[in-house]
DNA sequence: CACTCTGAATGAAACGTTTCACGATCTCCA
DNA sequence: TGGAGATCGTGAAACGTTTCATTCAGAGTG
């Protein structure tokens, strides 16, 4: 097996607890002792075992994070934020993918406890599940992401989606739209709700009578294709609808290829507005519009409070912390300009 | 603290050695025993102390994966499909993501040999670097994940480049082409390089002298951004190209843009082919023509052949696996036809 | 010289498991 | 009835650290 702290006490002719000590207080040892312990570790290959460390210390320097889907920027994203916080603080951070599933976030879960994390972020698939009220219970601190417990029993990080739907239908009214298509997730989820919410109010508050206003499309799925199906049948029905705010970026570039697939321009024709602001969102054949969430910035603010209460138990008060969206416009809703990015091209 | 198996045992009215057989081996335990047990352990909630369990055993259940970025879908279907296998087989998986920083590759191999993980799985920053030679030195089983080691001591599954580059050409070729611009990534990237090979092997087999055939843009980044860029300027310099091949589907995407801005047809103008097949590409205003790899698999393969490794450490051989890329043809380089999948739309 | 003070190193205990040699009890059959 | 198995359970050792009370050797002081 590997070289332990004994082998190397042995070799450097000192005890192992010296050799602990140049490991974690360096400062408590005689340069000479150091300089010879150092050796000998290099000259073995040492490597500390992290196990009987923490075992014997009772603590880690660790915490979880357990996001519904890497694949995802939004949750790509968080995770960096989460990351450089962790960084900062001296924590290594344990990375899981739930892939929406129970029983992974749930095994997830139960390593996590086995590893003695000292907490666990989590976007769980439901907010109140079995095992994740067991964790709290043990005292395990946790801090919930891009969700509220309405319970408020701990903190959590999230994004104001009324507000993200309040911007969307507000740019869309002042733009003089008066027939806004929602192509929605299922509005089971409280993301797509809170969407609808914030839009109707925003035209409620332009005086129009939102169910006149607005037409509400579910589906189920929200990527791109859907949304070009969707986007497609609405057309064949001849709506009569100037613009579509749609519950993320990528059904709004499969309206967008709809749009442009059947002769409709954008954003003459038709005014697009997608949300989450992915990268690709300004590279598109028509750059969109959207809303960007500030997503490290969610990750580094639950890294945050996860640590705080971390390092003060008995202290520490729950928050919740709520950002706000952010309107980015481009030319999928801009009064047709010559293209902003591409002046010199000929 | 939390409760460990003494206070199990004590409550139970057993052994701690009992308890431990009831969480291991519970078929030595009788039936009444087992139940006393477990109802101790749920009455508790009492969880394994892993850093113990592993301290004793001597040796981890895990292994370890390093990708140089989350965000991408290649890394992202590779994670997915080690994570398959290692279920499979019984092992946890470490996700570590280096960003394509050699710093922080050093510190998750220096965390995951201190957790004495069975194995890793990485897609090196560099081939050989201190701490990985280290690391095999020591004995860890380590496999190479689209990367190819020219010493050849260890395992290696990596995706054919030079026939990738060679699948678009020859495909270009057959549709008549003979002028094809290769935007490429930089081509110290072996990726890049091997892609141009095969695109020169492939003109060169079809009787056209690639040095006239291929124009080379080497850029510096590979997103849709720069490619809009590129494909700009070579419009304005009046190319006469009828054909590009993208180093990667983003690429793509930009020229794609760029094309359809400036006027120009796709494909009767200009056929474009990508390279990945990322999800979007089928989805892309004219969907993409791309080369797919069989990432999932890549993933399953590594795992496999490290698995295999940390099992039968002294009768294992070293094993180079190489999978050979796909062809997916879509409508950026058909011949136009009525578009697949809007044939209903109107 | 006797003394205290300081800095450096030591050695044993403890962390929570797993393992394994050993008992204890019961069953079955000669 | 006695002995051989089989079946369950026990208890102590061991894993590789960290911690902390203790020892030791000098240096400084009166």
């Amino acid at each position: 097996m590997s070289p332990s702290i004994k082998d190397v006490a042995e070799r450097a002719g000192v005890s192992v607890g010296t050799v602990s000590n140049v490991l974690n207080h360096p400062e408590r040892v005689a340069d000479g002792t150091r300089a010879a312990v150092q050796s000998a570790i290099t000259a073995l290959g040492f490597v500390r075992n992290s196990s009987a460390a923490q075992l014997r210390a009772g603590t880690s320097r660790s915490i979880g994070l357990i996001v519904l889907d890497m694949a995802n920027p939004f949750f790509h994203d968080v995770a960096r934020g989460v990351e450089q916080v962790a960084d900062e603080l001296g924590y290594a951070v344990v990375l899981c993918n739930s892939d929406d599933q129970l029983p992974r976030e749930n095994r997830y879960l139960q390593v996590l406890e086995e590893q003695r994390v000292r907490g666990v972020l989590i976007t769980p698939i439901e907010v109140s599940s079995e095992r994740l009220d067991a964790l709290r219970r043990r005292g395990t601190p946790t801090v919930l992401v891009d969700r509220h417990d309405p319970r408020v029993n701990c903190c959590s990080v999230a994004v104001d989606d009324v507000g993200g739907g309040e911007l969307s239908g507000a740019h869309l009214v002042e733009l003089g739209h008066e027939k806004i298509v929602y192509l929605s997730g299922p509005l089971a989820l409280r993301q797509c709700a809170d969407r609808l919410t914030g839009l109707r109010r925003a035209v409620a508050a332009a005086g129009l009578d939102p169910d006149e206003a607005i037409e509400v499309v579910e589906e189920r799925a929200m990527n791109a294709r859907t949304a070009h199906a969707a986007a497609s049948a609405l057309f064949a029905a001849g709506s009569t609808a100037t613009s579509v705010f749609c519950a993320n970026d990528l059904m709004a570039l499969g309206v967008l290829r709809a749009a442009l697939r059947t002769g409709r321009r954008v954003p003459e024709d038709l005014a697009i507005v997608g949300y989450d602001d992915i990268e690709f969102a300004a590279d598109a054949t028509i750059p969109l519009t959207s809303i960007r969430q500030p997503t490290q910035q969610i990750g580094r603010a639950a890294a945050q409070l996860l640590v705080e209460e971390c390092d003060n138990p008995e202290t520490h008060a729950h928050q919740q912390v709520m950002f706000k969206p952010e309107l980015v416009t481009r030319e999928s809703t801009a009064a047709r300009k010559p293209p902003r990015e591409c002046v010199d091209e000929f």
